[in-house]
DNA sequence: TATGAATGAGTTTTCATTCAT
DNA sequence: TATGAATGAAAACTCATTCAT
């Protein structure tokens, strides 16, 4: 196997990354054992170890390829979408209804993360990352209040917090009683509902 | 050793179902070792288990009892509150704002749960659980919109996903970064959003 | 076994001290396995940790009691004799000839751990040490020649190099020809040798 | 490939057991992996197996070698000293003083050998070895004692084992704490000390 | 009943060895 | 011949569980 370069290591990287990501989620950061990670990518769990120096290595690998994954969805649609609130829309369809295996362990996986290990290892970069997201949303919905497109009057940084709880909450439903929901629906009740905060501003500051 | 009786028992058996909730919540359950619990609960590790089979019993109790306080939560505040609007609004602010320590482990523990075991086992309950309160949370809004306070055009089953994920979701954040959020405003504005539902009436059906 | 007290859970330790101080020194510190040294100890492999935190906490812990014993072996002998050169021999006789088990492994484990661990972990603590006994017999070595029972004349630094050297040479060669060698006579030849250097001295001081 | 001849293959299996031997002294027979050998080899860790069966082949490979250069110091030495003593000296010198790398590994490894593994496997031979060496010190004492360089009533078996011991033990201060060592002076001394016992010979053998 | 020492099965990790290229 | 990716058999370590006291 010398001939066999970069390209096949790389390749052999991403799978591992792949199935580490999906038995995380899965099974959870301890239940997932390093034979089943080896298993899943079609190796043996020793082979691992030529990727990944050890199984946290490995976590945080996994990690920080979420949370990279996380900062382009974000990226990409604050670029391309023609308003605000349509950039919202756009990256809450993502999360909520489109989405390969990969993708949808965006958030499930931080959340398996915490869920399953020592908050004084990841808790940190996970917490930060998650407040990180939570300002990106709030600029995001600051901005369209100030396009119009959301009541002005609404607590920005509530929202934030809503619809991040609400999208991890979802990732977690779907993962796990993923046959019996119907997202679609949610979605489209979720934007309606963030829309409507248009019309039921005076409500709102009047509080 | 007669003297020792149900009553003792009884309490020893909910302080040690006390400490493991709390730590499997806080530690995950792979983490949370039996000693840590019986320490928690101030008491040797061998000891538990004349309390609990195993800690796969324990385990098992501990989901038990969140799913019927759950279930008591539910009971109890359709059961008092003067309409289906302020049953659900109650049993929100009691899982988002009002909440000790076990309370707030009624949801953590199913995800906790969740993430950390292998779904072959205690998957099913987890799932058909969840379904359950999604019904609940169905009937409720049903009964709001028979009474006029939710619009009816609103799908039912939708907005019971949405508050399931979001109070889910909210949950995991809570106990990860409880510091730095501030769950009442969060609180206040989802419940404007379910209110704001019945002014968007129109809109909604035509889409 | 709530009884078994402070007593108890030191003789243990001792004698997995005792265990593991055996097994580095007769099969190297990598090839003992825990498992050999708990089964040298009458224990299971997981019970050491227990007592040990790691493999290296227990090496650390045999290292260090060499070092004590080594120490009080130094301090009881220089205390006691009546003169420096019969502090000297009587160490000597201590080490070449009289020792249970646990004696002569004051110098064989250091050469052991020496022999199979990277220098950067050990090796300074093992070097300061060697260099702290050579110091010791340095001193005794001058004092006798203060008092007239060595050659002034002889370099201190070089005897107490040759004294090391033997003294080492001569534990591992014990250990791993025991019943071949004839210790004792090896040892009067060597008191005979130090004591020589009184007569050659003018030889000396002339190279 | 037919060109690549048994000169080329004799040479890499030289290097080979250069590289082994120098990581075997340097970091123990454990923990030096084959990997290491290879990389110090200039080689893969598969292309070692063209050379030697296994590990424990190089490990036999390596001392054997070790033992043929113990022997040829000696034979040479013997064969080319003016007189017994002379060759005791020079053999010494060659131990003590002058090496290079590879002639200080000739007892550097026997030790890490013996240190690193099961008696059961190579210690009879490192044993029979020791002895054979034992011997050979002795049969030349005992002509420096027929030639009146050395006193006749030593007991030659006793300095021999001494003088074994201390080259054993200065090999490993040597490898170990090198640098802070003055070896030509402990070399001299010692010298001086064994030809002190022609000296002190009445004093010898009326104890 | 409670303790906590001990066991043993399971997990991570390392490395000699093999083998497709 | 040489490479280095992959395997698989240990070895270190953890922890649920048992049991003598």
């Amino acid at each position: 196997m010398a001939r066999v370069t970069q390209q096949h290591v790389d390749a052999r990287r991403e799978s591992i990354l792949d199935a580490a990501a999906r038995l995380f989620a899965r099974k959870g950061v301890n239940s997932a054992t390093m034979s089943d990670i080896a298993a899943e990518a079609g190796l043996s769990a020793g082979a691992i170890y030529r990727y990944f120096g050890s199984k946290d290595d490995l976590l945080r690998a996994v990690f920080d390829e979420a949370v990279e994954r996380n900062e382009r969805l974000f990226r990409e649609e604050s670029e391309s979408a023609p308003s605000p609130l349509t950039a919202l829309q756009n990256i809450g369809r993502r999360i909520w209804v489109e989405h390969d295996d990969r993708d949808s362990l965006i958030c499930e996986v931080q959340m398996a993360l915490s869920a399953a290990r020592d908050p004084d290892d990841f808790g940190l970069d996970l917490s930060r990352n998650r407040q990180v997201i939570r300002e990106l949303l709030k600029s995001m919905i600051e901005a369209a209040q100030a396009s119009g497109e959301i009541d002005p009057y609404i607590d920005a940084t509530a929202l934030a917090l809503i619809l991040q709880a609400a999208s991890g909450g979802i990732q977690t439903l779907k993962l796990e009683d993923g046959d019996s929901i119907d997202i679609q629906s949610a979605f489209d009740l979720m934007v309606q509902m963030v829309s409507g905060l248009r019309a039921s501003s005076s409500a709102a500051h009047e509080r």
